[in-house]
DNA sequence: GTCTTATCGGGAATCATTTTCATTATTGCA
DNA sequence: TGCAATAATGAAAATGATTCCCGATAAGAC
């Protein structure tokens, strides 16, 4: 069993860094990655530097603000959850542009569940993204 | 409608490196990445070299004879497939140790494409990966 | 055996992500 | 309000998986 950490609230700073990717990432309902939106947010005249990009994304999906999808090539992409950390949720994604739409199928949840289960597996959880090209990218 | 390239089989030269790269995938029903085959091989004494190890492992995938799993670290998993590029399958997969089992669920098939077309996305495909610890390491 | 060229593999190049650590800015408190 | 404690920042270097390059090697055809 594992040792269950007291949940903690870190005590965390408010900086203008941390709010502005906070707020790029709001901007839309896509998935997007720390190169993206550091390039959008020194264009945009923001003084921030990458590592900063990566340490609040990484923060954001600690805190459960945030999911993450590891895509094909390897880069990370992340959008803000819409109802934080409460609802369990899978997202379909379009593979051109990255928006997303969140999803829910309580079917398939038990079905993991039963599955791992079955195959005598513990500690289970599981990824469930599908992918396609959302109308707006089809044309 | 995209354009179905003729399956030319391409001509592929039987070689040693080749061999020994699915030889040490057959070994084990687990999925691992390229560096950890090119260490066993040479391990093993295997002549072979890091840049032949993933040109075959993408072969493999190219010719639907492996699957692939991304890790959340970015580091790519392979596994030969069971029965080739037969049967549409997901995975039950040891996080700790990589043992993996196929599994099937028609009903998760079913379920991804209609959402996706509830939204109006095309070109759809999906993963499904199950995660967990299995029963060797859950000691 | 000889030729053609697919394959090999060492090493350099890519590139996302992480780490380092001196500098800066936020917060709690006197 | 003033200041010390320290969390946050970010430029630069390090990391590490994967890809690229290209001269050397070897499989397959005749
Ligand atoms: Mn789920
Ligand atoms: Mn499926
Ligand atoms: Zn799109
Ligand atoms: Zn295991």
């Amino acid at each position: 069993m594992a040792l269950m950490a007291p949940t903690q609230q870190v005590k965390r700073r408010a900086t203008n860094q941390g709010a502005a990717v906070k707020e790029a990432l709001a901007a839309e309902d896509t998935f997007r990655s720390a190169q993206d939106v550091y390039a959008t947010l020194r264009a945009s005249g923001e003084k921030i530097g990458l590592s900063t990009v990566y340490r609040h994304l990484q923060i954001f999906v600690d805190d459960g603000l945030a999911d993450v999808i590891h895509k094909p090539d390897g880069e990370s992409t992340y959008r803000l959850c819409g109802d934080a950390s409460t609802t369990h949720h899978h997202h379909l994604v379009c593979r051109q542009c990255g928006k997303a739409v969140e999803i829910e199928g309580p079917a398939v949840e038990t079905w993991a569940d039963k599955v791992a289960a079955q195959h005598g597996f513990s500690d289970v959880n599981h990824t469930v993204e599908i992918f396609g090209l959302c109308t707006a990218c089809a044309a």
